[in-house]
DNA sequence: GTCTATAGATCGATAGAC
DNA sequence: GTCTATCGATCTATAGAC
């Protein structure tokens, strides 16, 4: 702890972004600085050149990141044979894996502002992707009369809105359990889009 | 239009507001800079200082303005008798308020980590009163029988987030009309919270 | 791989002329 | 009320020593 010099390259990256995103989601990307990063991890701001070449890049890996582990979790859970219970899933999934990741969910939402146009499309179709497998499990129920939705697209974005709310409110210890806050929210989900 | 010096205090006031507003949405607090602001409004940046004390006090007004206007509003809305008349008519009057202010909403929401600690107080302070306007036609409902929600609290907050989310996907002219999106709203938010 | 040092730009805010 | 000019601080990113 006391050195002041030297390699730490096996453990200086990860912890680069870490503290990026916990300084990125609670001050913002452009109110952090190279130098406050640098200082959360201990090492001085040139340091962090040799991991990222500037500190945009350093905001689109960390939401691209986080986005492609959203989609490969998804896809490892196991799916469902019937509609309700695919939505079931989708909705539990959601708010468990949000909820783990406060900081990271954070920034992907607030700062699609800082991305360069063609970064901001990389990462819109990662979101876009996962939209979509809510969208068709709409689509297949009101096909099958399970569900009444007028409109598939939009009651996707509500019901994400809706499930991702939750991250402004919810804190591990605090008054409802993580199976609490998914049972209300499957509850209304499931009324939401119920025939 | 070619006069770059002397007085232009009846509009540089609200102009400076607008600008303000809409960098801020578009780009993020930190990262406009007062002299974007000035810019935009075709002073110097030196003249901004005539309506603000600093940057800061020009982002808590913005934000305690939207908020002041949104319970104003609310407050002239004529209130149905029935729980559910009262429901449908906060749903469509959210929606429509929020909609009409995208800007205001969008930094409302964003930029609450800029704040000092009792101006944060303060804004949270107005968006609970807000809140609480939905809680109690939520109680009352419940109370009545009519609604099945077991947790008002909660169902407040996930029908809120919803219905804001309308902001990151709606646009005047695009692929439905406000009254159409107010209909598919209307429909999940009253069979979210039905018996 | 990390350090120190710094180039070069930009920031918020202020002072004083008009 | 707005301008010009500027202070002092801070920023991203780079260069070169170790």
């Amino acid at each position: 702890m006391a050195r002041t010099q030297g390699s730490h390259s096996d453990i200086t990256g990860p912890r680069i972004l870490d503290a990026a995103q916990r300084l990125f989601a609670q001050h913002g990307y452009a109110a952090v600085s190279m130098r406050q990063i640098a200082g959360a991890v201990g090492v001085q701001a040139g340091a962090l050149y040799n991991y990222t070449p500037d500190k945009q890049t350093l905001l689109l890996g960390l939401m691209r990141t986080h986005l492609e582990e959203l989609l490969a979790a998804m896809a490892a859970e196991p799916a469902p044979n019937g509609v309700m219970d695919r939505l079931e899933a989708f909705t539990r999934f959601h708010i468990r894996f949000h909820s783990e990741r406060p900081d990271a969910v954070f920034i992907a939402y607030m700062e699609l502002r800082n991305l360069s146009p063609e970064n901001f499309a990389t990462i819109e179709g990662l979101r876009g992707q996962y939209e979509n497998m809510l969208e068709e499990i709409l689509r297949q129920g009101v096909q099958e009369g399970v569900f009444d939705v007028p409109d598939p697209k939009i009651a996707t974005l509500a019901v994400i809105a809706m499930l991702t709310g939750v991250n402004t409110w919810y804190r591990s210890g605090g008054r409802l359990s993580l199976p609490e806050v998914e049972e209300i929210y499957w509850d209304m989900v499931r009324k939401s889009v119920a025939r």
